[in-house]
Order: C-alpha cells, then structure tokens, then sequence
DNA sequence: ATGGTGGACGCTCCA
C-alpha cells in the first residue's frame, strides 16, 4: 500500500486555493505539507481542504508572513510544541506523527521554512544572512539532540540549493544568498546531524539538473530555465529504505497565478 | 550594474 507525501511552497495558501486543489485532484497525496501560507490560523481555508477528504489538519500561522500547515486524509498527532528559532517567534516548524504502511516506527514529519536571508551574503553588514545559518545551527543541535531517537522526515523550502546541480549556474551563483559555501557547509551539518538521506536525489541522482524555484522576476521562466533547488525531502535511512519514487511537478510552474515553487512528492510503499 | 515580479498590508516589508 503506498503513502505519499507532498512538500511545497505555496505563497499563500489562500490566494492560491484553486491550485492546491487541483494538485489534491491530481496526486491524491496521503500528507500535504505546505510553507509560506501567509495566514493566521483562524483565517485558514480549513472547510475546504475538508471538502475533499483532507480532514487532518495541523497549522502554525501567523499574519502577513511565513506559516506552515501540515494537512492529512488521516489522523495524525501534531507535536504542541514548535521549534522557536532564535527566540524570533517566526511560524517557520511544526511536526506532526504519522503512521506510514509497512514500517513499524510511526514518522516524526518536520515541516521547515527556512528564513531566505537577504539578499548580501555577509553576517555583519546583512543581519538576516546571519539569522538564516543561526537558524540552520539550531536545526543541527535539534536534530543531534531531542530528536535524534526519532524515525525523522524533514520537508520543506530550505532556502539553500546545496549542488552544482541544483542550480542554473554554479560559477555564477557561488556569491548569491542560496548557493553560497558557508551556507551550503552549515546545511551540511544538519543533514549530517540527523543522518539523514536526500530521497530527491536518491530517486534522481548527480549530476542530473533538479529545480523546485524560478524566480518571478523572469520573463518567461520555461526559455531561460535559471531554476534552483531549494525545497527538499530528508529522511532517516531506515525510512528511506521504503522510498519507491519521487516527483518534481514543475509544470506547477506554469499553472494560472502560480507559486514561484513546485510541489515535490515521495511515493513510499 | 541593475532591475525585473509577486503577496500581504495598509502609505512598506519581504521574497
């Protein structure tokens, strides 16, 4: 029996309902995690999701910006207590236990918004280049501590295309705020903290082209392709072991009044 | 070197 469960960034959830809708139409995914919902959680198109068949529904949201909403056909158990990066209260985490086929641990599924850190990579002159790795460190003392027992799923808009692959450009993107070393060394050590498997990869190994983001400043983002990977699915090796596909829906791309990313799915089962 | 677009909010910030 197969569970699937699908990452993206929606750029408000609310604004952008029909498409959602139509990816639920479309994958049927047994676990939908979405970031960016701009919503407050009373606010939350809540009926909606209900209406089809998605009556499971954990959130962490707050006005204007960021927000995270983790949505199921079946019940699950969300943690209450989310990660407080930085003493920020930013709505950037949330976890929530499931119980996936043919595995015996339940999954601990980690929702994560990354904070985009600016646009200048330096951490004296740029103050939120300097949140978004102090964010990044903190993720790499949760997941070598209290969550390290856990059969981990990380998802979500990491905000870092760690490969040359998973970008346009590597040379010329080396000194932009998503590809830089330093921030590729300190998303390094949180996936090595939590030993964790890329699945994205695994399904779709180096050096195959992978992107989930094209900017909206673009003309015609399909022609130019200058595309990166920042939305990711991590996993703990005992759960990967189950990984029977992925997808990267880019033509999500190109749907009316799209997010500027595309959903990804992993197929388990 | 610069600007390009888009969303929320409310006369501006963030991506």
């Amino acid at each position: 029996m197969a569970f699937s469960i699908v990452t993206w960034n929606i750029n408000s959830v609310r604004l952008r309902l029909p498409i959602v809708q139509h990816l639920l139409e479309m994958w049927q995914p047994d676990v939908l995690c979405l970031q960016e919902t701009k919503c407050p959680d009373d606010q939350f198109p809540t009926a909606a999701f209900k209406k089809m068949g998605y009556e499971h529904i954990a959130m962490h949201g707050q006005k204007g910006y960021h927000g995270v909403a983790t949505i199921a056909k079946e019940p699950f158990a969300a943690e209450s207590e989310w990660l407080e990066f930085c003493d920020m209260g930013d709505t950037r985490h949330m976890s929530t236990r499931h119980t996936i086929p043919g595995m015996s641990d339940p999954v601990l599924l980690h929702n994560f918004y990354v904070p985009a850190g600016g646009d200048e990579p330096d951490i004296v002159k740029n103050p939120k280049f300097d949140h978004k790795l102090k964010f990044l460190d903190e993720m790499t003392d949760h997941f070598g501590g209290r969550f390290k027992d856990d059969k981990n799923i990380v998802v979500g808009d990491l905000n870092i295309a760690p490969s040359e692959n998973d970008v346009w450009s590597h040379k010329q993107l080396l000194k932009v705020v998503s590809h830089t070393p330093v921030e590729v060394e300190t998303l390094d050590r949180v996936f090595k903290a939590g030993g964790f498997v890329d699945l994205v990869r695994q399904n779709f190994p180096e050096p195959e082209l992978l992107y989930s983001w094209w900017s909206y400043r673009s003309r015609d983002w399909q022609t130019s392709n200058r595309g990166r990977r920042l939305d990711h699915i991590w996993s703990h090796p005992d759960v990967a072991k189950h990984l029977s596909s992925v997808d990267i829906l880019s033509e999500a791309r190109g749907w009316e009044k799209p997010s500027d990313h595309v959903p990804i799915r992993a197929v388990f089962g």
